[in-house]
DNA sequence: GTGAAGCTTAAGAAAGGCTTAAGATGCTCA
DNA sequence: TGAGCATCTTAAGCCTTTCTTAAGCTTCAC
């Protein structure tokens, strides 16, 4: 998720990026209202998160700014304590969301995340193929809306599969899928895996096993494809 | 910002009073509760700081009949201290914070400029999932209308787990948020934690327990969601 | 029918997590 | 200031889940 933090101080600037990459997004740093407004011509970002501290008050003009040219992405303020008129007011102004520092980061990543979510009107980090649901986020997997546990090595081979289902899936690259790059597999784990999975999704027809090849996801009862 | 004090006791009434409007805050001070809600009717108030130890139990009235008439005006309850019985029972009522006595006026300025801003933000201090509420201005947590205490690294914990439920959180997120950044932690205390807030749950369900990767909060008896 | 490829099962090994308790630390209140 | 208390981090032992391995069985293609 790209996101834009427009942020003059640099110490702050650089927690905040730091801490949003670690926590999953791709944060994009600028220090002036100016840059930030080349940034969002150049670039499509998912959200902005605007310190309305900037000098000059550029914060405030930079949220007119967008919403002027008809921009519609979140835009989530910073604010420092005690300035509820002014929140008020950009909130009037278009922003969508705000924060009053200091903030916790993980209040910030689930702030954004759901603002991203808002404005993509639900559209998520679930895979799915017929009746079968992964959602790689939650790590929820879903058979017929029953949820079904699955150990990790499983569900990093499923995940693997329903990333392109329908798609040929050669046995090197699924062992590198979901083996760690350093663990030396001298057997046949991967078709233990393939085995047990099978047996928790139910029907063996899920997966197909190419023979000499690898192996495909595929819906029960229908052909390759 | 206009504000409606109910403090029966002179001294303090007036030291608020004051108080407040050095702040920036415009205070209309009442002493009674039949008063307050006259005043209620006939004025709009932004937010209201209302005594709890009013005699005859008024301030609890009061509180109870603004909810009753559909007042969704901000209330802050002042309260003697060491009475978290009570505090807990007002809160249910409709409070949306509080400060036990004595306190500090900046501190009272400051949460009620948090209150009138979460209010016109429309965004809500308290998080909840199933019966398990967690308010992360108060700091109280209640399952199933019950208060629960919890120690600091467990109430930063049981927030980031409520921030986002039904998701899973790797050891390294939660850890971040549970501990400080220059604390090194070298051992399982992550996992002393988590005992211990299930234990103070009551249900090990609460926090599901994802090998290998980390936990997730959901409801008991309900699957992976 | 034969050999190669894949499947299944079970067992031992390894990893990961839980609980408990002890010592350390810090806070509160007299 | 110091006793008492709550909380925190460590560490150790135990338990559970998951993983890998290996062996024997089945399926497939020729």
């Amino acid at each position: 998720m790209h996101i834009l933090l427009v942020e003059d101080d640099a110490m702050l600037g650089q927690a905040v990026a730091l801490g949003l990459n670690d926590r999953g997004f791709n944060v994009a740093w600028v220090q002036t209202g100016a840059a930030a407004i080349s940034a969002l011509q150049h670039h499509a970002y998912q959200a902005m998160i605007l310190d309305l501290g900037l000098p000059d008050l550029e914060g405030s003009r930079v949220l007119i700014n967008c919403r002027k040219r008809g921009l519609r992405l979140p835009i989530l303020i910073l604010t420092a304590r005690d300035n509820s008129h002014e929140i008020v007011q950009q909130l009037d102004n278009g922003a969508d969301d705000y924060l009053t520092k200091p903030f916790d980061l993980n209040e910030l990543g689930a702030r954004l995340r759901a603002l991203i979510r808002r404005q993509q009107g639900h559209t998520s980090a679930t895979l799915s193929l017929g009746e079968l649901q992964l959602n790689t986020e939650t790590r929820v997997v879903q058979l017929q809306q029953q949820p079904i546990s699955l150990s990790r090595r499983e569900f990093e081979l499923l995940k693997a599969l329903i990333l392109q289902p329908g798609r040929v899936h050669s046995r090197d690259q699924l062992e590198a899928s979901v083996f760690d790059q350093d663990t030396d597999i001298e057997s046949n784990a991967l078709e233990v895996h393939v085995s047990n999975l099978r047996k928790k999704l139910g029907n063996k027809e899920w997966i197909e096993t190419i023979r000499g090849i690898g192996y495909r996801l595929k819906q029960p009862g229908q052909g390759a494809q």
